[in-house]
DNA sequence: ACTAGCCTATCGATCGATCGATCGGGACGT
DNA sequence: ACGTCCCGATCGATCGATCGATAGGCTAGT
């Protein structure tokens, strides 16, 4: 049932989780060899140059996250849903694949001029999708917000800082993390009391599906 | 009337807005020297090590945070003037001074086990007091959070984006997006409309105080 | 069935460049 | 003469990347 470990697989786990943990110029070629179980020549044989392999990880989380909110847009109507799909599903994504987010969220600056631009633009496509959702909300009188980018920029870098303290043996449980951000993405929005809302185990079913079920957390 | 500028403070600006920009390990000592105008053996006249270095800046960029959170707990008495200030002084230091608070945001992995443990030790001191003041907030009943710790982690995360994006030109000036942020948070934490709270420029007056007044922006 | 040719996967050795850090000494003010 | 400030030269270590070589497997031709 469990996919056999592929050696191109095992280059990129190790990369996500030492780029994440100790920074992409903190990590060099022969502790990424020795996390994947090869020699550093071998290593190149898997990959381009280190920044390919960065830029690689970066661009295949960032298109995880544009599918997984494509999908939750398709089946929510309202803006209040669709916010609440957002969040919860960018929540749980950080929680679960909190490394590859991280090296998102962090290794921008490490990427040389010509290889941010690609990443910026799927990083700007993802947030538009949100600052869509929240322009209707706005337009709709479902929110109330006093400046339409300040806020997306808030709600995204609110629900991204989970990526930075969620453990899986900690006190809270994912679910409740997910509807506690949810629920206060929404306050700050102006929105009264939601009904009708899916559970946050929708979402954690529909990252599983797009991001795979291996228990990696 | 502007300070001129010292060798030892020019080390270290240099050295903020590098780590800032390209990361602790991405920054050569060469580099900082050629930044700082010395050459790279006289740059460790002014310093230890280079993990010195990013300790001595990170520390002192914490003080300020801690030394600035201070003094509005002392010139506040309600919870709600509280986070008000907490918030608007955090963003307009974030926005102000963004290299130093994002080299305190980005780089504690970057810092050895044994530095480690008094850096994270100043970040809890300071984001202890956003806690006890959102506790008191919802003990009082002027707020009504769902979840202390993860709400507190979340104002946090959402005020300290500002220093990714923040631009002294863009098209939001600073009192508006401090004053914007102040209005979320308390929205999300379920206060209704807050009169008579000082306004944005008093608190930026207050980081000019604790900074220093440069124009280094 | 045997083999020649090719492809994939792997490695030890090594490349030139750069890393952080140190040395001994010069210049200058007091 | 002493302390401060500064640098060229250089240290050993490590960096990212490439080299030539080897072992094994698959395919096609005979």
């Amino acid at each position: 049932m469990s996919r056999p470990p592929q050696t191109d697989g095992r280059v990129r786990a190790a990369a996500v989780a030492l780029f994440a943990a100790k920074g992409f110029h903190g990590t060099g070629i022969r502790e990424l060899a020795d996390a994947a179980g090869l020699s550093s020549a071998t290593l190149y044989h898997y990959m381009g140059t280190k920044e390919d392999l960065l830029v690689e990880i970066m661009q295949a989380s960032l298109d995880r996250l544009i599918r997984a909110a494509g999908q939750i847009l398709e089946e929510t109507s309202s803006p209040v849903a669709g916010i609440n799909g957002l969040v919860q599903t960018h929540v749980i994504a950080h929680a679960l694949r909190r490394a590859e987010t991280v090296v998102v969220d962090t290794e921008l600056r490490s990427l040389s001029p010509d290889r941010r631009g690609p990443v910026i633009a799927q990083r700007d496509e993802y947030e538009k999708l949100w600052g869509t959702v929240i322009e209707k909300g706005q337009a709709s009188g479902a929110f109330e917000v006093p400046d339409l980018s300040v806020t997306r920029l808030a709600l995204l870098q609110m629900c991204s800082g989970v990526a930075n303290w969620y453990s899986p043996n900690g006190r809270r449980d994912l679910a409740e993390i997910a509807e506690t951000h949810a629920h206060l993405c929404l306050t700050m929005l102006g929105t009264g009391p939601a009904p009708d809302l899916p559970s946050a185990d929708h979402y954690i079913h529909l990252v599983a599906d797009i991001w795979g079920h291996d228990p990696i957390p």
